[in-house]
DNA sequence: TCTGGGGTCCTAGGACCC
DNA sequence: TCTGGGGTCCTAGGACCC
């Protein structure tokens, strides 16, 4: 049976969430008529730019480049932090309105989500739906959405990418030639920097160039992902709106350092409370990892991971805390480095845990005061309780 | 000039086993 | 003395997404 899905993606999200949050805090400025952006701090180096208004984008500015520039192509930009709070608060309020359409939804980020409308019509058409959609949204949350349409889940998010903003586009299987083959080759979903090289070196420069080389030479030169690249311009694409929500496969933290640091006691300062964070929100998760990560940026943007498998799986910041430890000291050798980070992969459930990792006596003592610092973070608020020095003695 | 932070998946090489 | 191949697990790095 021929599916129906709908993508919907929030235009300029973080910008117009930011407007939006600001008009409802009384503010009577919109920054979305004006060219604006969300952005980091340059001081701390974290200043690249997150999103963009629409007068901003007209001047040439780009999502992820630094400030620096996006400022030479407008002296008078305006700059504003970002916010995850108030990002997680309207993602929720689109949800919540999306779930009146079907139960078949999949948040595939923060700002986007798939619709599985195959059997919720309730006799409307789908261009009636996506519209309704839309208007509501408008009406309700005040920010403006593109929707896409079309049979498989690829097609319904390149469509709604295709002009913006508050657009409602379809591409069918029998549009594709016409609405997607003509566009570079970048715009295909998983074609990145590096492979967009690659295929203009070989003489593909648009999707529909893509489309029609010949799958064992791009199979030959991209293995795996070759095949789904080009599965992908010829509009094949077999995968469902996943409504379950999806467990975590890792969790990290990493921060950007205010300079380069080559000191290893004085980098394990700004790692332990990445440590602290990542599994508080492991525990959170009710999960416990296997594989332990430390990963440093140096001064010239070489990046370089050190990698641990536990015997068993824990969440026990201490634990975590000691192996990273271990790890940072061998991977941070000379190098001056910019930035620091830590992950846990190889999640597990805790209740699939085994229980004997939890019977020995410390584990079981650490594990209880893991939870006790936890349950006060949630009390009095994240940043008012620390740990201590319990975490920096070796 | 300046270059974030959160993820997922894939690949390639080495160790080790049979 | 010279020499297999298949499979799994682990690690490091890389590509991609938003």
């Amino acid at each position: 049976m021929k599916r129906l899905i709908l993508h919907v993606d929030v235009n300029n999200a973080f910008l117009s969430w930011t407007a939006v949050d600001r008009l409802e805090n009384g503010e009577t400025f919109d920054i979305r008529t004006v060219p604006s952006i969300i952005g980091g701090e340059e001081e701390s180096r974290t200043g690249i730019v997150l999103a963009k208004s629409m007068l901003a984008k007209r001047l040439g500015i780009r999502t992820a480049e630094p400030i620096y520039f996006a400022k030479q192509k407008c002296k008078d930009l305006l700059v504003f932090p970002s916010d995850f709070d108030v990002y997680n608060k309207y993602s929720d309020a689109l949800y919540e309105i999306l779930t009146n359409y079907t139960d078949k939804i999949e948040r595939f980020s923060i700002d986007e989500c798939f619709l599985d409308m195959t059997s919720s019509l309730l006799g409307k058409t789908i261009e009636e739906i996506a519209k309704e959609i839309q208007l509501r949204v408008y009406k309700e949350l005040k920010f403006t959405v593109n929707i896409g349409i079309s049979s498989t889940k690829i097609l319904a998010k390149t469509a709604s990418d295709l002009e913006k903003p508050n657009r409602i586009h379809t591409l069918y299987l029998n549009e594709i030639e016409r609405k997607m083959w003509p566009l570079p080759v970048n715009e295909l979903f998983m074609v990145g920097k590096k492979s967009v090289d690659k295929l203009n070196s070989m003489k593909i420069n648009t999707i529909g160039d893509l489309a029609k080389t010949d799958p064992k030479l791009i199979i030959k030169k991209f293995g795996k992902t070759g095949i789904m690249m080009h599965n992908y311009a010829n509009g094949i694409d077999s995968s469902d709106v996943i409504h379950t929500k999806q467990r975590p496969k890792g969790i990290g933290n990493e921060t950007t350092l205010a300079q380069d640091l080559a000191d290893y006691n004085k980098v394990c300062e700004y790692l332990l409370p990445l440590v602290e964070k990542t599994m508080y929100r492991l525990r959170k998760e009710k999960m416990s990892g296997t594989v332990i990560a430390v990963k440093i940026k140096t001064k010239d943007f070489q990046i370089l991971t050190k990698q641990k498998k536990l015997h068993a799986a824990t969440d026990s910041t201490k634990e975590v805390c000691e192996v990273a430890k271990e790890l940072l000291r061998d991977v941070l050798k000379n190098h001056h480095i910019r930035l620091i980070g830590i992950r846990v992969d190889g999640l597990v459930d805790n209740n699939e845990v085994q229980l004997s990792f939890f019977d020995t006596k410390n584990t079981d003592k650490q594990h209880r005061l893991d939870c006790s610092i936890d349950k006060m973070k949630d009390k009095f608020g994240y940043g008012m309780i620390t740990r201590g020095s319990d975490l920096s003695k070796s």
